[in-house]
DNA sequence: TGAACCATGTAAGGAGTTACATGATTTC
DNA sequence: GAAATCATGTAACTCCTTACATGGTTCA
């Protein structure tokens, strides 16, 4: 139940059209709330008959016919009392590391590549999101929305920065492992998979 | 579809009851793959119809009629072809800190309490990795599915260490900011909608 | 013999994903 | 005027969650 309260907070960041939202899905709330536009037309549809928002008139000569919606006082209110209630984390969910406990059993074979292909993602975001810092956080700046918004941002540094160092340490350890199936406890038939390429002690 | 993989790995790990991997999956693989038994119950009928798994003969007089399964061959497969194939990392999607991020727009009021609670959990749950971590990774143990296993763990670890610090912070800095909706140093209000979107590239 | 629990399952619904549809506008 | 793209939307499907159902076992 988190994304009609995205789109509210969004909404109340600034008044815009689906589409603009999907767009603004694909950044700054997008990295921590995503959406595809799907979503967002359905739910914002639900929000207008439920009356949390309304549709703007449109008062530019509207191109297309893009609706811009902005939030009403009950979707004001409601998203209060979301942000105040109480909210259990949600468990962990990480296919990498099921990935990786099913490697325990039937071989690490294959995983390299595609660890290093994630240490490369994690690499890139994390810059994205320094990059991010550096423009909109300058030493300076700290009115109490900075703040929040500071706050958050580096809660994605540091997820990304614990990703990318876990990463290149599982990579340390990976090419020691035995590669091919039956990688510990089990009879293998030593018919499966065999992957050549893997021997290579890359580093 | 990481769920069939993830009772997969389970059963070649141990083969088990419907009712035993439901409460593996309370620890263990559940650390970061968790099911309910309704989603365990319906997978393993997927896996015995897609003759991946089947049920072991009752060897045991069964009390109660539990039916243990087992993987066969084709299941072992299929959990190498999908622990080898490439899959990219889900975005982040996290509720606390989109409630942030609204709070940064309606106020802070309500969220410390919360926010101490959450910062409880994590670390009872750090608490229990690191005991995990005590008892099952002793300095002399190092086979090969024990560095596997020993990895996950450390992630669980660094990931739990992360948000505890994180929310520490949060909580520090949190009082210093407005409590509600108005209710604080207004500035921010006035100008309000213009420059929510702060972490937003320029547009 | 009734209460509590064990073990497996069904049903309904919410939330997210993927694929496709439609009309308008810009561009070549 | 054809093609590409913009903007909004529908439909179908998968996955997960919540609530309930059913029959067996234990034990007071």
């Amino acid at each position: 139940m988190s994304l009609p309260h995205a789109i509210l907070t969004a909404l109340l960041e600034r008044p815009s059209s689906g589409l603009e939202l999907t767009r603004r899905f694909d950044k700054s709330i997008g990295y921590f709330w995503s959406a595809t536009h799907q979503q967002i037309y359905r739910e914002l549809g639900k929000l207008e008959a439920e009356g949390h928002i309304r549709a703007l008139p449109p008062e530019q000569p509207a191109r297309g016919q893009r609706k811009s919606y902005e939030v009403l006082p009950a979707g004001r209110a409601e998203l209060e009392r979301w942000t105040a209630a109480a909210q259990d984390p949600k468990p962990l969910r990480d296919a990498l590391l099921l990935r990786l406990r099913a490697a325990a059993v039937v071989g690490t074979a294959g995983l390299e590549g595609d660890l290093r292909r994630h240490l490369q993602l994690h690499r890139r975001q994390l810059e994205e999101y320094r990059e991010i810092e550096r423009r909109d956080f300058p030493p300076g700046k700290d009115g109490p929305q900075d703040r929040l918004h500071h706050l958050i941002l580096r809660a994605g540094i540091d997820l990304e920065t614990f990703w990318t160092q876990w990463l290149a340490q599982a990579l340390e350890e990976l090419p020691d492992l035995p590669g091919g199936p039956g990688g510990g406890t089990d009879v293998t038939d030593g018919t499966a998979s065999s992957d050549g390429a893997r021997t290579t002690p890359s580093r």
